[in-house]
DNA sequence: TTGACATGCAGGTAAATACCTGCATATTGG
DNA sequence: CCAATATGCAGGTATTTACCTGCATGTCAA
């Protein structure tokens, strides 16, 4: 009676926190960075961007591997994706596209 | 230097949560359900339900309007095309639908 | 009007979360 | 080898979250 899908719960959990999402970007920004590349400029202890970390790797969004003594990230697009099908498509309208646009275009206007 | 977007934070905690996400779905199969029907079959109080549903409204992904007694939800799947648009669309390639799509024919063997 | 029904409001608790500090281990470079 | 460097491990705390119960309010229908 529940859609309790651990794989769905795992990436919105990990995506609901700007620490994390602040993360991937900088894994976009350039993929492989060391933990201590990614702890710098966070504000918070190592420890705890290590375990914001360990919960994007949970939810298959970031792999790492070790180099040496380093351990590099990498980002995992795959799950962004498994979102988009399962709950963008789904209410995806064409109708929602022209009002996504529209509301870009006069926003444009105002910025 | 932190990505603190309280519209990011708001929707993907929403989405956190599979009583949440039934809801979702509920909803898209029939729009305009009442709290009461809502509540049915899930499996918790009236008011953790609502708490859930306020939840939701929060992240404006449902609205509600009163008739009478009654007090109707609808679904709003905006915000869901505005994680598309700046937390898929930005990651997604070509390799990567191909890749999706592969992946789905191959699972549809196995199931 | 009044009783039944739909929802709102005000707490209260257990578990999860997001931080921290202190110490241990492993790797590299000189 | 050994000191500096990168990371791992083991807790500890404050806040948030996901539930609950009990009672209040508002609306409909007979």
């Amino acid at each position: 009676m529940n859609d309790a899908n651990p794989k769905a719960d795992s990436v919105f959990k990990a995506l609901g926190d700007p620490t994390r999402r602040a993360l991937l970007d900088r894994l976009y920004e350039r993929n492989g960075q060391t933990l201590g590349e990614l702890c710098a400029d966070l504000g918070m202890a190592r420890q705890s961007a290590t375990q914001h970390l360990e919960i994007l790797q949970a939810a298959n969004l970031v792999s790492t591997t070790k180099r040496g003594r380093e351990k590099l990230h990498f980002i995992n697009p795959v799950p962004l994706y498994e979102i988009y099908e399962r709950w963008v498509r789904k209410f995806e309208t064409q109708r929602l596209r022209l009002l996504h646009d529209l509301k870009k275009q006069l926003e444009g206007d105002g910025k």
